[in-house]
DNA sequence: TGTATTAATGAAAATGATTTTCATTAACTT
DNA sequence: AAGTTAATGAAAATCATTTTCATTAATACA
């Protein structure tokens, strides 16, 4: 039923059959700065979609990421969290976590040299090992501004 | 009771009372290559002593964590893997996880590219956003050598 | 514009790793 | 050897995520 998304992104044909909480999901993901578990999404749609259930988030956030429109992040928390592919981190960005809150920094600084190192290492491991290499994860772990005040012990 | 491990590592002020489960729990990750859930390291146990809880290899791997004795990885099948801090891996080591049957290997392969690129990006994002780093991860993600030939859709 | 087909949904139950609770045991102090 | 109390183990609890299954509704098409 709902249109706002789903000529945009051209996504009808391998999406199946588009839903209202397809579109309601995809219209959270686009409001936020990104990072969301699937319960923050299911909070966020809440008050406007009650009938959305947290099963339904858990199937849409599942299908996104099969179609490459999202990243999945884990998060030490233990929960993963979800963000949309946009035109200026799809390429390369990594992230900075806050092991006391969980909140997720993006960051692209030294991508040049970051790729250059990726990609000489993947080719070198991939021979050693035999292994065939589909992504990598670079992360910072650690206290963010907020946190390192709140006294300090992890 | 058991003094395989106590002296050795020179622990036994820092952890309190050193008892069997502790000692033959850090047997069996000696003993190992690394990358050992906690329910392998039970499994591992349980003909030897079959007294010793899942429970308390999950409290005892906490506290080696806690010492810095063993570092926790996180794998993508959901459980976490413990491995022994040893001379060789202390410094700087990496990983290499399969996505389909959750193995990883070790390398160390560009250390010093690698160390040089992490303490440029960790000098710049700690001013930048005002966060303390304590750690990092680099890992590449893919299908190791086995599970590529058992065919192939992730 | 109906109507049929069946993919998508939502509620509830199941799963599975990890944590908590609490009564019992045993490591270490004296 | 005895007392103190940290550590243990069994069972229950937690909590994110997945599965089940009956119902709903998006799309194709008459
Ligand atoms: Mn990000
Ligand atoms: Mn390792
Ligand atoms: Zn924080
Ligand atoms: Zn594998």
């Amino acid at each position: 039923m709902p249109r706002r998304h789903c000529a945009r992104h051209g996504l009808r044909e391998q999406v199946g059959r588009w839903t209202e909480p397809r579109d309601v999901i995809l219209d959270v993901l686009s409001r936020s700065k990104g990072h969301l578990s699937a319960k923050e999404i299911y909070d966020a749609l809440y008050s406007s979609h009650p009938g959305i259930g947290l099963t339904t988030v858990y199937r849409t956030l599942e299908l996104f990421r099969r179609l490459g429109f999202i990243q999945k992040v884990a998060s030490p928390d233990g929960q993963a969290r979800y963000e949309l592919r946009t035109e200026e981190n799809k390429g390369h960005h990594h992230h900075l976590i806050c092991l006391r809150c969980g909140k997720i920094i993006d960051y692209q600084d030294f991508a040049d040299e970051e790729l250059e190192l990726v990609k000489k290492t993947e080719k070198a491991l991939a021979q050693k090992h035999n292994f065939l290499i589909l992504d990598h994860n670079i992360e910072f772990l650690g206290l963010c501004d907020k946190c390192r005040q709140a006294a300090g012990d992890i």
